[in-house]
DNA sequence: GCGTTATGGTTGACGCGTCAACCGTGTCTT
DNA sequence: AAGACACGGTTGACGCGTCAACCATAACGC
């Protein structure tokens, strides 16, 4: 039919694909639930405030936290902007380049991602890596490590960040 | 501080955890972006009408459905409802309960996902299996099997999914 | 039969994520 | 110095996903 038809999976991509496409859905719309029941913050609030939160001062630009966390920029504008109105973050002009903007932590905000944190890494515990022998947790970061790679090659801004991951 | 304090991670797990992290959540989208771009069919628009695809008459209950793709039951119901409006799915009414509905993959909506599923192996393909060697691909599985089967325990809807998953 | 509860499905509101367009500022070229 | 371009960031529109409330019908208990 198709003139450049692909190979059909095997039966055992299938199975792999299959499986890990479940456990991604599953597994994420779990924690993520579980963090915003339990903390009142989303995934997408967590990953902003501990990036805040390892950062010198807790201060970042903007541009450094859309690195840290790999989103579009409109994303972290929108984000940043609901999480202000939320009284978790502070924006502030920037001194070496007037484009610039500088988000804080405020002590709401740090509070939050202190109080979060270890319902966090409990849930990460229980549902993925408390599962996993000490081969499949490498198992997992050489996978991850090959399909970053992979991703990374198409997209050249990306590049530093996957090496940087694998300890390049 | 907190008196249920959770062990930390382990630089191990951090190795693991991280990368799992992040090549979820850059594989996604970028699955998600190519499929769109390539097809003008959304992961989920998919999921759906592939799912009708293999169904006998190509119909199914939305119960069924449902169950197939383990979605929300409103989520379901919003985008079947935007499906119908572009023409690629069609609700009738069920007659073995008066309560329930069928729906039925239209032609376009048959001509759009086949079209579009050598695009979706060949990019499967590029960014995940073909990467991976064939234990990375057993150990997938097998990870995805852990975490699914302890998704399910908490959730005895799900239980039923994960153990045909497991081939229980 | 009749009231109660469970089930299949829909709706509306609201926050989120993406895209494209835009704005102001820095930078590079000549 | 002037124009062109790149860059950091914001905005608005729109489709998506979730939650809670809701509606109609079916199933159950008495």
């Amino acid at each position: 039919m198709a003139i450049n038809a692909t190979q059909a999976l095997t039966a055992r991509e299938e199975r792999a694909w299959d499986g890990y496409r479940r456990m991604q859905s599953l597994l994420s719309s779990q924690l993520n639930r579980q963090l915003i029941q339990e903390t009142g913050l989303s995934d997408a609030d967590y990953a902003i405030l501990s990036a805040l939160l390892t950062a010198p001062d807790h201060r970042l630009r903007g541009m450094a936290l859309r690195c840290e966390v790999q989103w579009e920029k409109s994303r972290l504008s929108h984000h940043l902007g609901r999480m202000q109105t939320r009284g978790l973050v502070l924006r502030e002009d920037c001194l070496e380049d007037s484009r610039g903007a500088v988000f804080r932590l405020t002590e709401a905000g740090r509070a939050a991602v202190e109080a979060a944190t270890d319902d966090r890494v409990a849930a990460v515990r229980t549902y993925l890596l408390d599962l996993l022998t000490p081969e499949q947790l490498d198992a997992l970061t050489e996978i991850s490590g090959a399909v970053l790679a992979r991703l990374a090659q198409d997209d050249p801004h990306r590049r530093a960040v996957a090496e940087l991951a694998r300890g390049v």
